[in-house]
RNA sequence: GUCCCAUUCGUCUAGUGGUCUAGGACACCGCCCUUUCACGGCGGGAACAGGGGUUCGAACCCCCUAUGGGACGCCA
């Protein structure tokens, strides 16, 4: 047996608590068999992934202490998608389609589809978009063809019918066709999309399971058409519930901290973070709390998943977390932990040299650099009295600020100045007046280290759950005001 | 809008037709322990979404409704 998952690297590199919950079951099934695990980096994008993004997800997963093999080489693109010296076994297997009639080129531009969709939209029907509808008069897909105008691979899809797929832990899922469109595999650069990638390369490296998010059912039936038109055996599907906000809406890092990265730095032991993890959707049959990988591996059964999205609890994987730091760890064991997490020379040398001119004895190190070793600031609404800001203006500053910051893609001190300018223009404020509140709101004191190498240092979770924690001590957003910014922001100048 | 998936205490869950006046955990509340605060111990409130079937019997099987989520990209 081999079981694989693939992950998405983000463009901060920060990897998502959901991809390590995906990683966590398709290692536990895997073992469980006495398979392979196979994780592989994908982004066909090619705008997420850098090497260094790529690595810091890897780092996270190793410190969770999930294994995994890196699976054979089948010579496509590997990971993100590099070009191999055996050529592109992508474009070979569209072709292959092409020529057995279960793909087409389609020449159509972008703006022929969003007419199309729209039309769809306009008469209340389903938005598949279905070969036919995308067909050309032959005379002008013969121009376009000739004029060397872009176009993509799509494959054939019945126009009606049913689909049946199946599910580990669904049972059987049934699909119309018709609500499935002519889904692209080969993109206009001639790179392949998920869909086709996915296929073929698990095919190629021997796949027998996926397991994967949810979100991807709706996938399946063009992906077992594509197994189809290749002749192919299917590996068997189980998709996994998807991690969901206190609102019940899919985790994201708009609502909550989902990096890792988060976790690890507000001194989280790897191995609760992973049990914690290993009990969201699934129990171990006698029920209880804590369990180590060894344990949850050892007795661990799909069929033990439950299908309800389960909501990340913080307070119950802070509560986990503290009887890991009880009951596992001994004087010794609790320096340790330390050590590893924040007391050791590659984190302090950072901080050092933040603290070292502003101090004039040692005595003065610890309070002044205490936010590089807390979660969030004891604040209150006094503590921002200092700050000559109407509160309402105030939380329109820090909200603005933390959805700039979502979309910083390298997290470093000139990034995120870059950010910080944009906002001090839009305010009309000097960037020492515009940074008061949220040297607050990072650093709880009106007097510390530089708070622009700060948030550099704590990194992007970090610094959001702080600037959002300073948000709820000064009242909070409600939903109309909420809908407010969030219309006022859209209309910022983007940079 | 269309399709798909789901639905047990506020949250994570046990439960796969009788052992369910529904069990455990987090959170909350109370008491005990304690020179404070924690930790720990004991206890409390708190749920089968609703309606129809099937069955001697339904949290469990079927149907409908409701609610929630997801998907509908040259993202993954």
């Amino acid at each position: 047996m081999t079981v694989r998952t693939r992950i998405a690297p983000s463009p901060t590199g920060d990897p998502h608590v959901g991809t390590a919950y995906i990683a966590l079951f398709n290692l536990c099934f895997a073992r469980q068999h006495g398979g392979e695990f196979i994780l592989r980096i994908e982004d066909t994008d090619r705008v997420r992934s850098t090497a260094e993004s790529e690595q810091m997800i890897l780092d996270s997963l190793r410190w969770l202490g999930l294994e995994w093999n890196e699976g054979p080489d089948v010579g496509g693109p590997h990971g993100p998608y590099r070009q191999s010296e055996r050529g592109d076994i992508y474009a070979e297997h569209a072709q292959r389609l092409i020529e057995a009639g279960h793909a087409f080129k389609c020449y159509r531009t972008s703006e022929e589809l969003d007419e199309l969709r729209e039309a769809r939209k306009a008469e209340g029907q389903h938005l598949a978009l279905k070969p036919a509808d995308l067909a050309l008069e032959p005379q002008e897909q013969e121009r376009r063809e000739r004029e060397g105008m872009p176009y993509v691979v799509r494959m054939m899809v019945p126009d009606n019918g049913t689909c049946v797929v199946e599910d580990m832990l669904r049972g059987t899922i049934e699909v119309d066709w018709g609500q499935v469109d002519a889904q692209i595999l080969l993109k206009s650069d001639g790179m392949p999309t998920y869909h086709l990638a996915n296929v073929v390369d698990d095919h190629l490296m021997g796949i027998t399971h996926v397991l994967r998010g949810e979100e991807w059912i709706n996938s399946a039936p063009k992906h077992q058409l594509l197994y189809e038109y290749f002749g192919w055996d299917m590996p068997r599907l189980c998709h996994m519930p998807l991690l969901r906000n206190p609102d019940k809406s899919k985790l994201s890092k708009r609502k909550n901290p989902t990096s890792i990265n988060y976790y690890r730095r507000m001194g989280f032991l790897p191995q609760a973070v992973t049990n914690y993890l290993g009990r969201m959707g699934w129990s171990m049959p006698d029920e209880r709390e804590k369990f180590s990988l060894e344990e949850m591996m050892a007795n661990f059964d799909i069929q033990r998943v439950s299908l309800g999205g389960p909501v990340f609890d913080l307070d119950k994987l802070t509560w986990l977390n503290g009887v890991y730091l009880r009951e596992d760890l001994d004087d010794r064991g609790f320096l340790q932990a330390l050590m590893n997490w924040a007391f050791n020379e590659e984190y302090l040398k950072d901080i050092l040299p933040q603290v070292r001119t502003r101090v004039d004895t040692l005595s003065d190190v610890a309070p002044l650099a205490a936010h590089f070793f807390s979660g969030m600031p004891a604040i209150t609404e006094a503590s921002f009295s200092d700050v000559k800001m109407e509160r309402e203006d105030l939380v329109k500053l820090l909200q603005f600020l933390v959805w700039r910051f979502e979309s910083v893609s390298s997290w470093n001190k000139d990034s995120l100045l870059v950010e910080v300018k944009a906002l001090c223009e839009h305010f009309d404020l000097k960037m020492k007046a515009f940074l008061a509140p949220v040297f607050i709101a990072i650093t709880g004191s009106s007097s510390s280290t530089s708070v622009m190498d700060g948030m550099a240092i704590i990194g992007s979770d970090m610094t959001r759950a702080r600037l959002r924690h300073a948000i709820e001590v000064l009242g909070g957003v409600s939903k109309k005001q909420g809908k407010r910014l969030e219309k006022e922001y859209r209309e910022l100048p983007q940079l």
